[in-house]
DNA sequence: TAAAAATGTTTGGTTAATCCTAAATTTTTC
DNA sequence: GAAAAATTTAGGATTAACCAAACATTTTTA
């Protein structure tokens, strides 16, 4: 069996697609928009709120919906680090344009280590924005400058 | 349900070993070598070649053992070349070493692209060997160079 | 060469992740 | 407050991975 806490990709989309609605848009997030964007029945929704909130992710609310919780927003940004880390790689080492650069990097933010991320940060000089102009959140682990 | 010739990365995994074994060191893949490799019961190793043979990139025969089929060399070829240009990446760009390269790269290789990995080859002007010095097969498809 | 050992397969499970439909429940809206 | 809309529950299905134990085959060895 699988921790008990660690997340599935398709979670942590979930989680990544629920920090830019709640938190970048400070709107509600309701089963039916989640459906929406992942094509989803909403039933299926409502199953994997269920997984978060017993992993401590979000706070649920039957009939409601969902807000993250603090470990919640820990997790989204940091697949979100990884994804706009990788589209700064993208675009300026093999200067793909923002919108291939971010489809590259959706298909393997997730498997990305958090190490290889530092490095490329680093190598970057820490970059703040990525190609679209979102923020890139710090990981307080990755501080030290390339020699 | 699934395409019925796309792979799993566990099916992906098989190929590149049997691949290194059969075609790099010239030696028969039998059930038990792969189950070590894997650590998994034999049961399951036989359940995976039947779906490769299933597939049609393995010859597999009962008791006896399996053999990458043309498709099957050439998918086995496909992800090693992903791998190992990352590594060139990892390697040259991170300056990590071999090792470490190996690993980060075993982590993405399945799921990047082949657009990506062509652009990275590109960038690096179609290395011919990784950074443990083995060989980086070509894509047909991947011939320019980036002005 | 026959028995023992090793190897490989089949059978019959389990678990987890995704997804669905239809029915039931709750909320919203008129 | 009743109908409409949104959401959840109940009950399933599929697929990928895995395992143990029983069975089959091949290989080794005495």
């Amino acid at each position: 069996m699988s921790d008990r806490t660690s997340l599935t990709l398709k979670e942590s989309r979930y989680l990544a697609l629920m920090y830019r609605t709640q938190v970048e848009e400070g709107e509600r997030v309701t089963t039916t928009t989640l459906a929406k964007s992942f094509k989803v029945n909403p039933a299926t929704v409502t199953e994997v709120l269920q997984k978060l909130a017993e992993k401590g992710l979000i706070e649920y609310v039957r009939y409601y919906g969902a807000r993250l919780s603090e470990r919640g927003i820990l997790e989204a940004q940091k697949l979100l680090r990884k994804h706009r880390i990788l589209e700064v790689l993208f675009v300026k080492f093999l200067r793909y344009d923002a919108k291939k650069a971010c489809e590259e990097a959706s298909k393997i933010d997730f498997y990305c280590s958090e190490e290889l991320i530092n490095t490329i940060c680093k190598t970057y000089g820490h970059p703040e924005k990525c190609p679209c102009n979102k923020k890139i959140f710090r990981d307080p682990t990755c501080l030290s400058v390339v020699s």
